[in-house]
DNA sequence: CCAAACTGTAACAATTTTAATAACAATAAT
DNA sequence: ATTATTGTTATTAAAATTGTTACAGTTTGG
């Protein structure tokens, strides 16, 4: 997973969140996360692919949520941006002379598994709308 | 964190765990993890810094564990090499001038937190011993 | 005591990954 | 028609990570 994609995923689902079902722009939606209109629409479109967000092009066009924040669990946003298991693995392949170099990985496979699934089952205990009703306070 | 490092750690640790308390040196690491002797040498300053492993220098110098590993935890090892949160923030500061912006960083420290230390109570419940004993089955 | 085998550490180079930017066709509103 | 906006691709720039080299310092064994 790369690193910031659940963090700028959040910060985009809690801006069309709070945004009581307005078409929101990319422009908008960057100037918040101080960063270039389309990487959000980068970010949006793996959101939109996953069926959490809908677009609509042309002018005042946007995006907004599908379905109500307090149906969306963080794990969603969790499954969605997660390429990788949240461990790397060492970049070279280990050494098959060895036996821990023949083994390791597929040990380690299994471990990553389990964590990633940790943090699925933790995430799964907040709702977006739980979430970004704290920012608001 | 360097997502890797993980990995790297568990890799050395399970060498030393099934090395009998020999001197392992960094060559002979290296060469199990298919990298340069030097890098196994930087990640092995970690884990001596913090106890789990000491070193030998000079001629048949090498490196060994300081406790049983059935008394080393992966979440040991996992508090070694976390220098920051298992996700990240996005690279930019958020726009104060928004109010997700101003609180967004705020909240997300929050759930990394907990996430943090989900992770943490996972990988507490397996010994280094556990471990590597599948490396060798 | 000397040579050899190591560690520990720093500095630097190379590579890979990530983020930023630019560009543009397609679409929709006014 | 003109303007605003998405969706997408390509490219460049920046940052992070990994690899390499070098060498002083430490032990061991002959």
């Amino acid at each position: 997973m790369v690193k910031s994609k659940f963090a700028i995923s959040i910060h985009i689902l809690s801006l069309l969140s709070l945004s009581d079902s307005e078409w929101l722009s990319s422009d908008i939606i960057a100037g918040s996360l101080n960063t270039n209109p389309a990487l959000v629409r980068k970010e949006l479109a793996a959101l939109k692919e996953a069926g959490l967000v809908e677009g609509k092009e042309g002018k005042n066009g946007g995006s907004r949520l599908t379905r109500p924040a307090n149906n969306i669990y963080l794990s969603d946003v969790f499954q969605i941006v997660k390429e990788n298991h949240i461990f790397g693995f060492s970049p070279n392949l280990p050494n098959p002379a060895c036996p821990v170099g023949r083994e390791i990985n597929g040990a380690l496979e299994g471990l990553f598994d389990i964590i990633d699934q940790a943090v699925y089952e933790k995430l799964k205990s907040t709702t977006l709308a739980q979430f970004s009703a704290q920012l608001v306070s």
